[in-house]
DNA sequence: ACAGTCGTGAACGATTGGGTTAACTATTAC
DNA sequence: GTAATAGTTAACCCAATCGTTCACGACTGT
């Protein structure tokens, strides 16, 4: 069973990637915006774009007045996951410090 | 500016060191228990274990009455930190589908 | 038709990352 | 004391990954 993030994980591992995540926050970028602002040449963003594509990070649009250029823009569902796969993870906070310490009580310190 | 969530993302992208992490939520365990319960050998899970803790994904302590096995727990300041970097891109959904029907509205479509 | 642009694909080299086995240290048990 | 255990480190191998350059197909403008 493989979890939902690990596609998700993965694509984020890579700075560049997150690099273009973070910059399509603000609008949708095209394919050769998106190289120049983070400073790849164009066939590596590429790459970049194709595995945040497969993983369902970024959707592709084609241009409606030039069909050459491919514009470039986030989807929510990923994130969402990732959101809840964190919260999930945080959530056990306060039973993992009660077992904490119910585990350290139960053993005396050991002499110096 | 390397964001704080680098690291993190970078050692969560392992399957392993998820499923250690994933294990870890349920309580603390040592190194060992870690292993076999991953199925990989001593060494790999200790090579796995130091990127968490350089990340400061897990933190780790000796065992009081015992001074050879370690306890490998979770600590929440990554995660919570990388919480609020989802929920930041998450933050923008909302300008950037206005953002693309403004932008979509102005244009009309090329001619078949 | 021709030149220029947009983006992708292929082939190469270099780097990184993870797994393995074999020492090695520190500690505990007998 | 010696033997056994917990965990790490070191040296090596293999596979995946990222970047580059070059070539290509698709499209646009003139």
């Amino acid at each position: 069973m493989k979890s939902s993030v690990d596609g998700t994980l993965a694509a984020l591992a890579d700075p560049t990637r997150r690099g273009v995540v973070e910059l399509l926050r603000k609008r949708p970028y095209r394919a050769s915006e998106i190289a120049d602002a983070m400073a790849t040449s164009r066939p590596a963003m590429s790459r970049h774009l194709r595995v945040l594509r497969k993983t369902g990070l970024v959707e592709e649009r084609e241009l409606p007045e030039d069909a050459r250029v491919r514009v470039y823009q986030l989807r929510q569902k990923p994130f969402a996951e990732l959101r809840s796969w964190v919260e999930e993870v945080e959530a056990l906070w306060t039973d993992q410090l009660q077992a904490f310490k119910a585990h350290a009580e139960q053993r005396r310190p050991r002499r110096p």
